[in-house]
DNA sequence: GACCCAATGTTAATAAAATAACACCAATCA
DNA sequence: TGATTGGTGTTATTTTATTAACATTGGGTC
């Protein structure tokens, strides 16, 4: 099953919602409940729930537990993937600690630095390792997908690094558009064009 | 003129592509060179300028500098736009960096939190308020952009209160959707969608 | 049980974005 | 000078994403 890219992206955001409701104790939701929640339509709710193949048997809405269950079966791997941040300076700090004290299938289980005062400490709860180590480590750890937030100046040469010893995706937050054979995925995320965008738009509503 | 979003974005990009040419003493360039750098299409260059109106008059290619100012024109503002970090962790810290040394048509001019160890310390070179402060200094500092990198619980009551204040655009880092009323531009990014969705394509790519 | 009703799943229509197709033009060179 | 070439600007086509339309279904009500 192929799902188009932002079908995979609100079901992050489906599953991440329901799993709130459980904590409220809402074990039903409407197709129009979830979609107020994140401010989208009921429609692209229940057409995105038709493209993964689920139906609500009852009348009360979904159940949320067994909706998470197959966004789950869906969006996640079988066995947990190993994730690595490239990079522990505030960008990276703040990815990492996305991952504490959640539990899910994606793990992260290092980061690498160069900078002496990080390497071998536990940085947002994950060790520092320096980047001569991604070499063995991309196979110890089993590391298949890498989060980069370095400088932008080491973005080229450590993804080259990173693609030689077989990454298998990598979420660019560097500046620096990136280049990788097909067969690894790769996703880019520019904040300074964000910004500019919002500085557009506002000026635009202005005039 | 009202251009698409996505044009929008790649603007951002040439005009950062464009200035990197300028330090290599490029003068001129290709529609071809210029996609190659960013990994799109010629065609997707030059259609995104037809937008802009832009035409080369030499066939040595677009001159840069012209490319760079015709470009500003479109998509900067022509006063300087104030723009504000909300919570300074860091997530906040790691953007106020981008706009470290850089001079730009935007200004960060303050950040806000409220961690007493922060409060009047300058941190990533910008000076750090209590969210006490954002009613006046909204007003005294004309801060038009909020850039939110708060805890998620936060999120909602520190938008409220931007919006009350007269915010014109937000760029929201948190998990946490938005709503805000018509008129303001709201632009969202969730990192862990991201995370989760290289996770899925790495997934399939498997498969 | 007959009739609503509210919510669903799906197909159809529309809008947005990317790609392809192609005519044009200035420099180049036989 | 007149074909040729390489790059451009624009229109047309395709693909992708969103929104609208609507028939269907099971549960509640009288």
């Amino acid at each position: 099953m192929k799902l188009p890219g932002k079908t995979v992206e609100r079901l992050s955001e489906y599953r991440r919602t329901l799993l709130e409701c459980l904590t409220e104790k809402r074990n039903f939701i409407f197709s129009h409940d979830l979609a107020a929640r994140l401010h989208i339509t009921a429609v692209q709710v229940r057409r995105d729930l038709m493209l993964i193949g689920y139906s609500s048997v009852l009348r009360k809405g979904y159940d949320v537990r067994e909706l998470i269950d197959t966004i789950s079966k869906i969006i996640d791997s079988e066995e947990s993937m190993n994730v690595a941040v490239i990079g522990i300076g505030n960008l990276g700090r703040a990815v990492a600690g996305y991952f504490k004290g959640k539990r899910s299938k994606l793990n992260l289980v290092a980061s690498f630095d160069n900078d002496l005062q990080k390497i071998n400490k536990v940085i947002s709860g994950v060790k520092c390792y320096p980047y001569n180590d991604i070499e063995h480590l991309m196979k110890e750890l089993d590391i298949r997908i890498a989060i980069l937030t370095v400088p932008p100046d080491f973005a080229r040469e450590i993804t080259e690094e990173l693609v030689r010893y077989g990454i298998k995706g990598i979420l660019n937050f560097t500046t620096i558009p990136l280049n990788v054979p097909s067969g690894i995925y790769l996703e880019e995320y520019d904040m300074i064009t964000s910004i500019e965008k919002v500085a557009y738009f506002v000026k635009e509503n202005k005039i």
